[in-house]
DNA sequence: GACCCTCCCCTTAGGGGAGGGTC
DNA sequence: GACCCTCCCCTTAGGGGAGGGTC
């Protein structure tokens, strides 16, 4: 500190609790300017330049750029600032909101790998499912020759005209109905869905055969055809639909045609 | 769409919700890279990079940037991307902390601008306050000659030794003693506090002789003055200490010496 | 007319030097 | 030896052209 009372670069920054070449920069922009430069250049600041760089910091922590910081400074009222920070407040919420719903996506994604960590993949067996909440598409219509890719599309596009604020991000898989099932016809699921919380629709709880394999999206029927085969040769038959999921795909799988595949297949006793 | 079934730049922005400068952004990086060129150099993308697309935003999404996206990609595995979406969690769990702490920093500023904005600056008079909850600064000690702008930053020290996580952006204001205050020794506070909710200490509820003016931190003797004559001249006596606060201060007013400041003194009658 | 391509410049908030002087 | 100064280059994730071909 000079006798004068004044504070180097250095001291400020201690003071300020921020780094040198910070204020350098606020320097240069015109934000915080020292009041005096000495004869050898050194910048000097006074004590309520202080207030004015913690100012600074309590302003970004809020969220604020420095651009938006500088325009405030210069034309700060009581009335502006009270309006601003409600303003701010209500852009924070925004992202807490956000940050709130990145959470339940990266949770459900990793609830979904580790479903495929702990599959035990070389059995089929029946057991009984929990119910799982999921948003269910339209019923694919694939006439005409479309694809199997081509009808994903349609799914994302019914989505997005349906729920514009929804998070396509959730994991999408197939659904065959009861009659498909019954007369083994694996092309195409009759309907997409999304397997994500809080959505509108349900796979109930109930008895399943539950079987895996490994293969790229939809490359599954020998899969299929085992299940079959197992429900009929242990006293079992088909009451329900057939729900596919990936718990293994791109998110964490390098070879395409090694996905985890795993079926549930609704079933009662004969 | 080619008839080979393949995608121009526009088709696949189009699928996967985000810009054509961002595909060629990724193309340039290797993070999506179209599998094939036109002769007129057109990119030609497979259908499989919607979803390769996709992913990118979903973990974008999650907070990632592209570089630990594209590290994640060339990388992936079951137990690995579990693992990473663990510490993503974490990650997005500590940035919504913050910002509900710059949220409740921010009503916390909005509130004392608007006790500003709502003050009635030109009578002194005598209210039941409510009760604060305040962090209390240590005895300050002005022998030696130490000005008010070097207690202060004493103050600051002092929170940091021991609260380094404190958010030091709240309001500091000073406490002067009952017997300060019955001495009319108006020389720099006997404490400073900070005014933040769920701190440790407390302003309590009770009956204050209440005063405000216009000045710069510290210029209030005038004020002070005014104020011990009030609370004489009203049949009230001093019966503990003062609490100095300053609605609007360097937050939401360019002069210096036009900041708000609130004076409060604990009375009874006398 | 609508699409596509390749440069090229621009944005935020500083961090990290190099090269040279100063307390 | 510790501090200070001025350049200057670098980072993220693209956005916005200009200038010139292509469906």
């Amino acid at each position: 500190m000079k006798g004068d009372g004044l504070l180097s670069i250095s001291e400020l920054a201690r003071c300020a609790r921020i780094s040198r070449t910070a204020l350098i920069h606020y320097d240069h922009m015109g934000l915080v300017t020292p009041i005096e430069r000495g004869e050898n250049n050194y910048r000097y600041y006074s004590h309520s330049q202080i207030t004015s760089t913690n100012l600074i910091n309590t302003l970004q922590s809020l969220g604020m750029s420095l651009k938006e910081i500088m325009e405030l400074i210069r034309r700060r009222t009581p009335g502006g600032v009270s309006a601003l920070f409600a303003r701010q407040g209500d852009i924070i919420k925004g992202e807490i909101e956000r940050l709130e719903r990145s959470r339940k996506l990266l949770s459900t994604l990793r609830e979904m790998v580790d479903i495929g960590l702990a599959a035990d993949e070389d059995v089929i067996e029946a057991r009984v499912e929990d119910e799982e909440s999921v948003y269910m598409g339209p019923q694919m219509d694939y006439s005409g020759g479309k694809t199997i890719e081509e009808a994903t599309l349609d799914f994302y596009e019914y989505c997005m005209e349906r729920d514009p604020d929804m998070d396509m991000n959730y994991p999408v898989w197939g659904f065959f109905s009861e009659e498909r099932v019954k007369n083994r016809d694996w092309y195409g699921p009759d309907k997409f869905y999304f397997w994500m919380p809080d959505a509108p629709d349900r796979k109930p709880q109930g008895l399943y055969a539950v079987g895996y394999t490994r293969g790229y999206y939809g490359h599954c029927d020998d899969l299929y055809r085992r299940m079959i085969k197992f429900i009929a040769d242990n006293g079992f038959e088909v009451c329900g639909p057939a729900w596919e999921m990936y718990p293994l795909n791109e998110i964490s799988i390098v070879n395409k045609d090694n996905y985890l595949i795993k079926v549930s297949i609704s079933i009662k006793r004969a």
